[in-house]
DNA sequence: CGTAGACTTGACGGCACTCAAACAAGGTGG
DNA sequence: CCACCTTGTTTGAGTGCCGTCAAGTCTACG
């Protein structure tokens, strides 16, 4: 039987291949307990080496690392449905630490059960490969914008890939979704500051593209916001194929 | 038998996992023909679907997206013995090109044969799968620098990450290795202008903490380089262990 | 109703960009 | 063998995006 909780996770890997009734047992039988983290609570630390890995059920997490005068760079959102650490089945160590935006509920995968996931399922393995190397595309993606784009292209492209990502497990509202980020994180994601981000918030509101308030986005205009953005999805590989 | 032209490859894996005879022997099977390409070609592009997977055996390579402006950016750059597109090989269509920095000498790998590897060999898809995660955490640790770094800090953060990883395979002659870049394409790769990569380059050099001439580096002041950058190489995963 | 956290606005300064030109070096053809 | 050209590096001047500092406003919540 297949766990309910893995919902959107099955999901968002149907989107890209056909997932066997058998996969989706194997990965169901794998998944260990579940929990509840606070906001701001970290999941897992640099220089941790988690035995598990964790899937996103609901809320919104985030990767990041801290320097040594204290600045914090946001590397990743990750939107429920998510394994925020998958990778560390592989890598072992953490290079960085987990936190958790809002509540989140998780699910934990014992890194023993994977690795069986590994011998016995080699397509389920790929797709489970896939799902990293989404990560990898949007981080690809990221520093595009970091590099070549305005601060305001570079907020509408974030905002474009989150209301596509959020799209995929069924959580944009109409033309609207919830993002539990205050202006601080979002500059430290963008790698701006906090100031200009309220700058640049303004100038697309002000473009009629988009609304945000208490944490909530309406999207006003999806092809002029795509336009701004110079946003295309195929880097988040939408298409169902065998892998 | 193993392949001769995998030497630095197998030498990248070895230092992060022990790879028995049989794996090498599947790997070595599974390589294809190898092939030159000059300088400035484009070993694949955005869009493109291989049905193969690219070893680059001597030269360097660079993965890069082309905005509709023509800026470009680099975003990641790939030294001998590394895999420039294994993730083609499950996200099938490529969302970026990758060009070749200098003449390069290649082996590609058949996807076929890559499919019957994780068929039949899982440890060794665990370590195929822990090198695409390298790049991912190489790309996380340029989007902390682009987004919270200055520039100077930036550019001596990519000549460390260098420094290791052509260590690693072999390339580094004392304290110096080659890097056959120009200042406009460090640019790119750095996403600055390729006028304020030479002022900076200025930098470090009336630093005393490297030279930078004719396409080769020589790094003065290790230690110091580091602090600079505030290098940890970390994310490199260097530690063997069995993954 | 008071307080804390988040958002907003303004002033000012600096890092990095653009434009432009000079300089160096390697390759080519007369 | 030397003009000439191309490509890459260096330097300068002027501009602007975005950072910092600081203060003020709004909202949620105890």
């Amino acid at each position: 039987m297949t766990h309910p909780s893995l919902d959107r996770f099955f999901r968002k890997l149907a989107l890209r291949d056909v997932i066997s009734a058998a996969e989706r047992d194997a990965l169901s039988a794998a998944a260990g307990g579940e929990a509840e983290i606070p906001a701001g609570a970290d999941l897992v630390r640099e220089g941790d080496r988690p035995d598990r890995s964790t899937l996103v059920v609901s809320g919104f997490t985030t990767r990041y690392r801290v320097l040594s005068d204290g600045q914090r760079q946001i590397t990743a959102i990750h939107v429920p449905g998510d394994f925020v650490d998958l990778h560390s089945f592989v890598l072992k160590e953490m290079d960085h630490s987990v936190g958790a935006l809002s509540a989140c509920r998780i699910v934990t995968f014992p890194h023993r059960g994977l690795t069986e996931i590994t011998e016995r399922f080699p397509h389920l393995t790929r797709v489970l490969w896939l799902m990293t190397l989404l990560d990898s595309a949007i981080h690809r993606e990221w520093i595009v914008a970091m590099g070549r784009r305005s601060a305001s292209a570079q907020l509408a492209h974030l905002v474009c890939e989150l209301y596509v990502r959020l799209g995929v497990v069924g959580l944009i509202d109409g033309d609207s979704f919830v993002l539990p980020i205050t202006q601080v994180e979002l500059g430290d994601a963008l790698g701006i500051s906090a100031v200009h981000v309220n700058r640049v918030l303004q100038e697309l509101r002000s473009e009629n593209l988009l609304t945000w308030h208490n944490h909530k986005i309406h999207v006003l205009d999806w092809p002029r916001l795509q336009r701004r953005a110079e946003f295309d999805s195929r880097y988040l590989h939408l298409q169902q194929e065998p892998r």
